[in-house]
Parts: C-alpha cells; structure tokens; sequence
DNA sequence: ATTAAACCTAGAGTTAACTCTAATATAAAA
DNA sequence: TTTTATATTAGAGTTAACTCTAGGTTTAAT
C-alpha cells in the first residue's frame, strides 16, 4: 500500500514540511518516489516513523536516530552497536522518569501549598500551616550538582 | 549568606553565562547587587532556581516560569493563575511519565530483539523467532493521530 | 478541459535556549 | 603590589528542529 505525504502527516500529526526535512536529514531513506517524483510512503516507511518518534519522544536527537538508521542500512556487521544504543536509551527512559517522580513531589508539594492559599486568599498565611511549612523545608535543602 | 555567581554556577550546574540569560529573561528579579555591581546570590535565589529546573525538567518553556515569576511578584491576587499552573504542570508530568512507559515497551522489545541478532550474528535470524515475531507486530499497529 | 488541491525543490526564516566575545572592572592570592 | 581569577555589560553567534516561501508541476474533481 503506498500513501501520499500529506496522508502520512495526517496519520503521524507530523507536517509534510517535517516529514520531507527528515527525509532531507537521512532518517527516511527507504521512500520511493513515483515516476513524476512525488513520494510514495509504505507501511514500512509509517513503522519506520513509529520508531522515530519512539526515540525523539525518549530524548535522543535526530542525529542519534540518524546514527542508529545508518547502522540499519550497513547491515548485520553494526549490530552490537545498535543493542548498546537501546540499552543506553533504556537507561535514559529510567533516570527520565524517576527525575519526573522527583519533580512530581515538589509540584505537589506546591498545589498543596496552592490550594491552601487560595483557601485563605494569602500565601503567607498557608506557610503558617506547620505540615506545609514542614515540607517545604526538603525542598529548600539542596546538594551541589558537581562533584569537587 | 551571599554567594559570588561563580559559586552557583558550580552548585547548579548552570553556567555563569545561563545564570545572566535567566536574570535578562526576567528569571531571577531578587539577585542584589553589591556596590561595586557585582551579583550577590542568596539562599533563597537559589531555591528559586530549584524551582526553575524543576519546571524546566517536566517541560516547561522559560516563557511559562517567567509567567509564574511575574504573578509571584504580583503577589495574593494571582493565587489561582499559580494553583492553577501547578495542577497543569502535573498533568503533563503524569502524561510525560505514561509516554515514557509507552515507549519503553518498544526499546524493551528492540532490546530483546537486538540481544537475540546479536547472539544469532543476524537480525534476520532473531526475527524468525516466534515470541519476537509476534511481540513486533504490537509496534507495527499504528492508529492515527488526528481525529477524523 | 479547466480548475483547485496537493505536490515538488531550493533555500530563507524562525524560535528557544543557550554560548561566546570583547573590552573593562573588581577581588583574591602571592 | 602586581598578577591572576573572577566579575561586568552589550551584543553577536550557535544549535536543533522545525517552518515557511516562491515558483513551478502533478493529480483529482468538476
């Protein structure tokens, strides 16, 4: 089956304007082109776009997703490289979440505070709750980031 | 207590260089300076810019914590506007956690599969395998993004 | 057969968030 | 007290990832 571009950005919310800069940026190198030069996008080419978003959503730049789509072309010899590369992305899955677990207290830390204080119509006035003010402390208490 | 910019630069991890781009940007309105105009940092700027990475590590624009900044300033009558930012933020962190999730199911499938082709010396090879030819096809399933 | 919608390329423009430079001033160390 | 490190400003430059424009071609609908 073969889709137009402006199918395929439909089906994937990306622009055609996108989808021909990825192209032009090598993460598309597999669609085929019709006789008078318009783009003919297969299913393959639509897993392909699952993939990318997989790894762009995961944080890695289009340069590393162009990296692991020439280790796909050269074929068998790159595997190794391709493993490490989603054993690395895996680990940066996991310090992702437990970074927006981490972020997650504090913001809820603030709507307590927050709801508290429109309760009273006064920040200041929900700081004087002890359980509040209590754990606003842990927020306040940080560790340097480098390591001297 | 009053640290030098140099100073929170190494306790941040921002660069001197960042930390002038956050005061330009309306980022940090409470820095005082000395006499002779150097930034002297307190205590509680640098809780404002635990505050910041936060906000900026679940996804928020420097535009947004600068809008939350300025109805700090503003003072009790934008009380609601922050609840309201907070419990929004959250959102979006229970969303960016679910994507991750998602996602990880596909780096864990891809890992799977990679272990397996690199055992074998071929990708090939790894797909033939039934358990990993069957689990692929939940990836290649795509529904559409936009609604019809 | 005509018109409107969708497509093409090359290349320019945009945005966010830095990052650096230059020329100069202040502070700390030897 | 001289050197070295750190600081200042204004403004230019960079990078990633789009996003758009212009001028022309192809396809689909009437």
């Amino acid at each position: 089956m073969g889709y137009s571009i402006g199918q395929i950005a439909h089906k994937t919310g990306l622009s055609t304007h996108t989808l021909r800069y990825y192209e032009k940026e090598g993460l598309l190198p597999f669609i085929r082109k019709n006789s008078a030069g318009l783009r003919v996008f297969s299913d393959n080419d639509l897993g392909w776009l699952g993939m990318i978003e997989c790894l762009k959503e995961t944080g890695m730049p289009l340069k590393g997703i162009k990296q692991y789509i020439d280790w796909f072309i050269e074929g068998d010899s790159t595997l190794s490289q391709r493993l490490d590369m989603f054993q690395k992305q895996k680990k940066r899955i996991e310090e992702q979440i437990a970074l927006l677990q981490k972020h997650m207290e504090r913001i809820n830390y603030k709507i307590s505070l927050y709801e508290e204080a429109v309760k009273k119509g006064s920040l200041d006035a929900a700081f004087a709750i002890p359980e509040l003010n209590e754990k606003r402390k842990q927020f306040l208490t940080k560790t340097d980031k480098k390591i001297q």
